[in-house]
DNA sequence: AAACTGGATATTGTCAACAATCTGCAACGT
DNA sequence: ACGTTGCAGATTGTTGACAATATCCAGTTT
C-alpha cells in the first residue's frame, strides 16, 4: 500500500504556513518590507522553499513582489478592505443557500453548538473582542465548508478569510455589535435548518452588509487606521 | 531613476505564463501527470523558477501536486464545472453592478465597440466556436476590470476564469446560442450606459445562469465527456 | 545648497549538484 | 495462482554557490 497517511509536509508547506500565520497575527505587519534571508533565519529554512512558499503567498495576494526589489505584505486602504465585504456578501450569500440544500443534520446541530459556545463566550468575556472574532471565524467557516461547493470553500478559506483576518484584529467592534451578531447568526441557522436556501442566503447577506456598513462608520469617524 | 519602465519579467513568470496558458489551450490536459524536467526542457529553464510556478499554479488550483510523487493538472468533474458557474453567477453579478456605478463613458463606448466586433464574428465566422468563446471572454474581462474592485477582478481574472476556459473549448456551443448571448451581452451594456446597476446585476446573473443550464443539459445528454 | 551621477554593497534571481522519497518490477512465500 | 516484500531506478525535495540587479551613499556639479 502506498502509505495512505502520506501526510508528508514539506519544507515548503511548512513556510507557507509559518507566514500566513504570522501575516494573519499581524506578526509581520502589512507595509512591512521583509528579505528573504530573514525569514529563513526566523523559521530555520534555506531559500528554495522559502521563495516557493512566496509564490504561493503572492499568488494569493498576501504579498507583493517586485523583482530584485524585495517582498513586502500587502497592505489594503480602507476603502479595498470595504469591497472585500462586499465580495464576502455576494459569495457568503451562495454559501449559505448552498449550505441549507447540503449540510447534513449533524452538521447543522454542529453549528448549533458552535453558536451556544459562542454566546457563553460573550457573557463571561464581556469585551474580549478576540475570541468574538474567532467564533465568528468559525461560524462563516462551517457554512463555507457545508456548501460543499470546493471551489467556493477555497477561496473564501483559501483567500478571503485570511485577508480580513489581517484586519480584523484592528477593528474594535463596536459596544453591542457581538450580541446582534449573534442573533443574526441564529437567524441563519434557522433558515438553513428549515433547509430554506433562498432566505439563508438574503439573511446572510444581510449579515455582512450590517458588517460592511459598521466598518464604513468606524473609517468615516477615523477610527481606523489604516 | 530607478528604471520605471521596470518590467523584469523573471524566469518564474515566465514559467508561469507558459504554463497556464498550456493548461488552458489544452496543451496539458486535466489529469495529465507531468513531470519536472520533461517541463524544463519544454520551456527552456531550471527547475528553481519552475518550482516557484509550480507553486503558484497549485495555489490558484489549476493543478495538484503530492510530495515526491509529482504533479498533474487538476481535473475537474462535471458537478464541479456546474458550481463554477454558481460562483461566476454571484461575482459577475456584482462586478456588473459595480461596473454600473464606475465604469467611464469611454469604457462603455468600447465595450460597445467590443460587442460590435463580435457581432460581426458570429455572422461572418458562422460556427466558429473558437472566437465566439474569446469574444465572450473579452466582454467578461472588461466588465471585471470596469468594477474597479481590486480584489473582485483578481479573483475572477486571475482565478475563475482561467478555470472555465480549460473547459471551454470542450463545450461545443449550441446552434443559436451565440446570437443569443450577445442580446444577452447587449442589454446587460444597456443596463451599465444607464447605470442601472441594480439590473446589470440582475441580467447579468441571468446570462450565466442560462450558461450554467446550457452545460448542464450537455451533461445529461452525455455530450461532455469529463 | 540642491540636484545629479557614479560606484560599492547588499539583496534577489538563477543554477547545478546532493539527499530523500515514491513507483514499478521481480522474486519470494503462502 | 495470488498477494506480499524487497530492491533498483527515477523523480522530487533541498541545499549552497554564482550571477544579475536595485538601493544607498558619497562625490561632484550647477
Amino acid at each position: 500500500m502506498p502509505e495512505l497517511t502520506s501526510q508528508t509536509y514539506t519544507r515548503a508547506d511548512e513556510a507557507f504556513d509559518c507566514l500566513q500565520t504570522a501575516i494573519v497575527k499581524g506578526e509581520l505587519a502589512p507595509g512591512d518590507k521583509i528579505g528573504e534571508l530573514d525569514l529563513c533565519s526566523r523559521f530555520e529554512l534555506t531559500r528554495g522553499p522559502l521563495r516557493e512558499a512566496l509564490g504561493r503567498l503572492e499568488s494569493r495576494g498576501l504579498l507583493v513582489r517586485r523583482p530584485h526589489a524585495g517582498v513586502k505584505v500587502v497592505s489594503l486602504s480602507a476603502s479595498e478592505l470595504v469591497e472585500l465585504y462586499r465580495i464576502r456578501e455576494v459569495m457568503e450569500g451562495l454559501a449559505a443557500r448552498q449550505a441549507a440544500e447540503r449540510m447534513t443534520d449533524q452538521e447543522i446541530a454542529d453549528l448549533r453548538a458552535t453558536l451556544d459556545a459562542h454566546e457563553a463566550m460573550i457573557e463571561e468575556a464581556r469585551g474580549q473582542a478576540y475570541y468574538q472574532a474567532e467564533g465568528d471565524y468559525d461560524f462563516h467557516h462551517r457554512i463555507a465548508t457545508g456548501s460543499r461547493n470546493t471551489k467556493l470553500a477555497q477561496m473564501l478559506l483559501g483567500d478571503l478569510y485570511y485577508m480580513v483576518r489581517m484586519y480584523r484584529y484592528r477593528l474594535s467592534t463596536s459596544a453591542g455589535r457581538p450580541h446582534r451578531a449573534l442573533g443574526e447568526h441564529r437567524r441563519i441557522v434557522e433558515a438553513i435548518a428549515h433547509r430554506d436556501g433562498e432566505l439563508a442566503e438574503f439573511l446572510m447577506k444581510r449579515h455582512i452588509n450590517a458588517a460592511r456598513r459598521n466598518i464604513e462608520k468606524k473609517i468615516q469617524q477615523g477610527d481606523l487606521t489604516i
